[in-house]
RNA sequence: GCGCCGGUGCCCGAGCGGACCAAGGGAACGGCCUGCAAAGCCGUAAAGCCGCGGGUUCAAAUCCCGCCCGGCGCUCCA
C-alpha cells in the first residue's frame, strides 16, 4: 500500500485511487521567462521519482505539467527587450525542456500552454459567475472568497487570520469587496496581450490556469495535485476555491516539496548564491545525476542544501553505481539460480521505503546497502553478486538514476585497446616502468584501466 | 507581527516512544587485494547521546512547555 502527506488532511495516508490502477498526477509547472533555477529542478525531480516509482509499481500513470506562458513576468521581459511575449515564452519554454531532459526528467505525458486553454478559462469563470461566487470591477473578475466553504483549508488558516495577515507584503485594491478576494480575469491594460471575453478584452489570472487544464486534461477528482509548498497560498488554495466554487471536486491528494537552500540560506539573487541548472550542469556533466542524488537522500518534504562539496561528493557516490554495473557487464552470470532471498530481501526494504510517504533516502541507504554486498558477492565468485547487482541496478532506475552502460563505453575504440593490450604485455613482462607510460597515455586519453583478475578493464569515468 | 516546518557526527542526511541499530552517502584513518595504483572488501578503528532549559513516562533523538537559531508563507515565487 502506497502513502502519501497529504497537505490538506495534514498526515500520511493511503492514496485512494479514483481509479484502481491508474494514477492522474497535475504537477505546477514553471512560468516560462527566464534560466530555470535549481529550485525548478528540484521540484520537477520530485515529481519525475513520484511518477516513475508509481510506474515501478505497475500503476499507470498520466502526468500532466503545465506551461505557463502568460504572464506579468513574461510581459515585462518582453517589454524590456521590445520582443513579443509569445517569442519570449517560446524561447524559454525551449530552455525548459532542454534543461529537463539533460536532468533525466521524464517529459510530462501533457504539458499544456496556459494560452491554449483561454477557452476553457473563460468558461470556468463564467460558470463561477452564474454561481454568483465572483463578480467585476474595473480590473476584472475576482472571486468571492467568503462565499467558499473551508477557502483556507489546505493553509489551515480561518478567514480571519487570512485577512490579518492580508496586505502585509503587497498593496491591496480598494475596488475588492474583500482584501482576500483574488482575480479570476484581469482587464487588459494598453499593449498588452489580450483575450476577448464576456467581461471584456483581457487574461485570466494565474489561479484558473491550473485549476482549468487540470479538470479539462484529468478530470474531477483527480488524484494528484503537486507543487512546491510555496504555492500551498496563494496559488493552490486559489485553484482549490475555483473548483469548489462551482461544486466540482479537485485533487484527492496534494502533495509538497519544500524548498531548497545554497550554501546554507535560500537561493536569491541578491545573496549572490543563485544558481541556475544550466550553470550546474555545466560544471561538470555528471551534476545531473549527482543533483538528483542529491534530491534522493533528502526527504521531500524537508528544506534541502546544496553546494559544490555535496554535488562532488554525490558524484563519487554514483561513480559506485557506475563500477557496479562494469561488474556486472563483466560477469553476468545469466544462469538460472534458486530465489535469492537477499533479492527479495532488498525489495522489500525498497518498497517499504517508498511506499510510505515517499521514503526515497531510507531506499536509497537500501540501495547503497545492497551496493557493497553485491560487490562482496562479486569478490567471493557467488551468483548473489550477479543477481543483486541487477536489483540494485533496477531500484535506481526506478528513482530515475541511471547507470552507465559500461559496454557502451568500449568498443569503438581501437587504439585504447591496443594501448591495453601493450600495457598488459608490459606488466606480464614486469616492465613497470612502460606500463605506467601506458597508463599514464591512457590516462590522457581519458581513460582509466582496472587491473582486474580477469584481466585489465577499461572505461571512460 | 501571524501561521507552518526544521535544528542529529567533520559535511549532507534517515530515524520521530522501547530491541543498546543513532541508517545511508561523502571526507578521514587502519588493514586486505595490487608491482604501484584504480576498483572492491573488511574494520569490536576514529567520529554524534540527537540546538538549550525544564517536564511527562518504567522507557525520549522521538511526546509536552519555554527559549535561541534557520527556512517558508502571508496575492501570482518551485
Amino acid at each position: 500500500m502506497i502513502s502519501l502527506y497529504d497537505t490538506l488532511s495534514g498526515e500520511v495516508r493511503p492514496l485512494e485511487l479514483r481509479e484502481p490502477g491508474q494514477v492522474s498526477l497535475y504537477a505546477c509547472g514553471p512560468t516560462v521567462y527566464d534560466h530555470p533555477h535549481l529550485g525548478h529542478a528540484r521540484s520537477a525531480i520530485t515529481y519525475d521519482v513520484l511518477r516513475r516509482y508509481l510506474q515501478w509499481r505497475g500503476l499507470q500513470v498520466c502526468h500532466v505539467a503545465n506551461i505557463t506562458d502568460i504572464d506579468d513576468k513574461i510581459i515585462d521581459r518582453a517589454r524590456s527587450q521590445g520582443r513579443s511575449e509569445p517569442e519570449v515564452a517560446a524561447e524559454w519554454e525551449a530552455v525548459y525542456r532542454n534543461v529537463m531532459d539533460r536532468l533525466g526528467v521524464l517529459p510530462p505525458h501533457q504539458q499544456p500552454r496556459a494560452t491554449e486553454w483561454v477557452d476553457a478559462m473563460v468558461a470556468f469563470i463564467a460558470a463561477i459567475t452564474e454561481a454568483g461566487k465572483a463578480y467585476t470591477t474595473a480590473a476584472g473578475v475576482y472571486l468571492r472568497v467568503g462565499s467558499v466553504d473551508g477557502y483556507g483549508d489546505l493553509v489551515k488558516r480561518s478567514l480571519d487570520e487570512l485577512r490579518a495577515s492580508a496586505g502585509a507584503r503587497v498593496e491591496v485594491d480598494e475596488d475588492k469587496e474583500d482584501p482576500l478576494d483574488f482575480a479570476l480575469w484581469k482587464a487588459a491594460k494598453p499593449g498588452e496581450p489580450s483575450w476577448p471575453s464576456p467581461w471584456g478584452a483581457g487574461r485570466p489570472g494565474w489561479h484558473i490556469e491550473c485549476a482549468s487544464m487540470s479538470l479539462g486534461i484529468l478530470g474531477d477528482g483527480f488524484d494528484i495535485h503537486g507543487g512546491g509548498n510555496d504555492l500551498v497560498f496563494p496559488h493552490h488554495t486559489n485553484e482549490r476555491a475555483e473548483a469548489l466554487a462551482v461544486g466540482r471536486t479537485f485533487a484527492r491528494h496534494w502533495v509538497h516539496n519544500a524548498m531548497l537552500n545554497v550554501d546554507g540560506t535560500k537561493m536569491a539573487k541578491s545573496l549572490g548564491n543563485y544558481r541556475t541548472v544550466e550553470d550546474m550542469l555545466n560544471e561538470h556533466p555528471d551534476n545531473a545525476r549527482a543533483f538528483r542524488l542529491l534530491v534522493l537522500q533528502t526527504h521531500y518534504r524537508k528544506t534541502m542544501e546544496v553546494n559544490s562539496e555535496l554535488l562532488a561528493s554525490a558524484r563519487t557516490a554514483v561513480q559506485r553505481l557506475d563500477a557496479l554495473a562494469r561488474r556486472l557487464t563483466a560477469d553476468p552470470n545469466t544462469q538460472p539460480v534458486p530465489e535469492a532471498s537477499s533479492v527479495a530481501e532488498l525489495l522489500r526494504r525498497f518498497r517499504a521505503a517508498m511506499d510510505h510517504d515517499l521514503g526515497t533516502p531510507e531506499a536509497i541507504a537500501v540501495v547503497f546497502d545492497n551496493v557493497r554486498k553485491a560487490n562482496t558477492g562479486f569478490d567471493s565468485a557467488s551468483a548473489e553478486g550477479a543477481l543483486l547487482a541487477r536489483a540494485v541496478l533496477d531500484a535506481a532506475a526506478a528513482l530515475g538514476l541511471a547507470v552507465e552502460d559500461a559496454s557502451q563505453s568500449v568498443g569503438d575504440d581501437a587504439g585504447v585497446e591496443e594501448l591495453v593490450s601493450r600495457r598488459q604485455a608490459a606488466r606480464e613482462a614486469k616492465d613497470w616502468a612502460t606500463a605506467d607510460e601506458l597508463r599514464e597515455e591512457l590516462s590522457a586519453l581519458g581513460v582509466v584501466v582496472e587491473d582486474t583478475p580477469s584481466g585489465p578493464k577499461w572505461h571512460r569515468p
